[in-house]
DNA sequence: AAGTGGTCTAGACCACTTT
DNA sequence: AAGTGGTCTAGACCACTTC
């Protein structure tokens, strides 16, 4: 009922707040939150504002609504997000999820062009991670995966091999990081040396580049990601609309 | 008011109504359409219904509110729309429209790879159209179009070289074929002899290919367009959510 | 002033899930 | 039966555009 100073629309204001409830992890990933009547009550609006707030959250995927049950906080830990951030389809067949292998882990001082796209300051420390994913024991991807410290915290490669299934589920369960958005930047690229061996292709061979800056609750990025994909059987699926 | 028998919300059948009416070409692209009042008249419910309706028509970019002003059909002949379907951003600095140079157009029967993309019978006539796409004079597009004979009767080189813009801009305007969406299937490939002679690189470069099929009203499937782009100073751009 | 889309409310009823 | 999200209505007022 009462009008904030921003002018912005109070539905717009209802949704910040839930946004800000779960960026400081008031419902984490996969919980229940609470329902439209209890909300609206809780923030002295009318159901339909609460309810525009969430219907606008869920288009974003950050909740999850339930006819009967109730609305859930988005997570990475479930069949349904497998392929939300991994647009590799086989060209012929259902899409698979693939095996993981880390090839390398490291703290590290961040190269200058990472600590740029992470808003960090030059010279701040973090990790990398390089890995293979292969879809039926066929390399298909390199991954070099580039972390802050600070919300990473205590990683180590340890945890990386005892965890299977989506990094990002992971980051979810452990460091309370919850990827909500990313930006990708598309190349073709030759495979060089390095990357051919991992890939078990040929020096020069023609790699799809992938370069993913992405975004965790308040837009603040957390991750750098650079991906080399093998694409003679396999291709990156984009909708246009 | 009155449930109809397929048990499809009331917004989705009034949706479904004013899609007919864009695909019927009641209202063509660029115009305005009757105001929310007018149409809950027509159909006999409420201007809510009518407003959640025209929402999700706005949001799948069929529609484009205008305050105080109204409803428009969205069009390919505006700025807005001119980077909807080009994903290809440079490296440094604006995104900036290219300019197109016809190297092929022909009529002939469709292969059959097309002919099963697109639905039609085998052996059907159709036309294809090569084209290079260059930005500030340097060529970085090498597009091969293919479309079926029947929206696209008449079609001409010398219509093709008069036009300037967006080439769905020139469908819709003189076909009466609105693109609607499209699925891209992307991967890295090696440039052979023709491709790296009209995008003046070396054989064997890396391109980007992308495989596009586009539809219009209806779902229906009316262009195949596959894509060579020279990506070492662009990039295709997607973002994830 | 009149017309448009944009926001907000209150209340009704439906469909689905759980108890 | 009770609680949840999903749909639909009717009416009020706001913000923007045009006349």
């Amino acid at each position: 009922m009462v009008r904030s100073p921003t002018f912005s629309p109070l539905y717009q204001q209802i949704k910040a707040l839930i946004m800000q409830s779960l960026g400081q992890g008031e419902w984490k990933p996969g919980e229940l939150i609470p329902s439209e009547v209890e909300l609206s009550l809780r923030f002295g609006v009318s159901q339909g504002t609460v309810r525009k707030a969430i219907d606008e959250l869920s288009n974003e995927n950050l909740l999850v609504r339930r006819q009967g049950k109730g609305t859930f906080v988005a997570t990475h830990n479930e069949a349904r997000a497998h392929f939300r951030f991994l647009r590799l389809v086989p060209d012929t067949g259902e899409p698979k999820y693939p095996e993981s292998r880390i090839v390398e882990f490291k703290r590290l001082r961040l190269p200058a062009d990472i600590t740029r796209l992470l808003e960090l300051k030059a010279g701040e420390s973090g990790f990398v991670i390089s890995r293979v994913l292969s879809f039926n024991a066929k390399p298909t991807v390199l991954d070099e995966i580039w972390l802050p410290l600070g919300p990473f915290k205590g990683l180590s490669i340890e945890q990386l091999n005892a965890w299977s299934g989506p990094l990002y589920g992971f980051f979810e369960s452990t460091f309370d990081v919850c990827m909500v958005s990313a930006e990708e930047r598309i190349k073709a690229v030759s495979a060089d040396k390095t990357q051919a061996d991992l890939l078990g292709v040929d020096q020069g061979f023609p790699l799809l580049y992938v370069e993913r800056l992405s975004r965790a609750f308040g837009d603040k990025p957390v991750e750098v990601r650079r991906g080399w994909y093998v694409t003679d059987n396999f291709y990156y699926k984009n909708e246009l609309s």
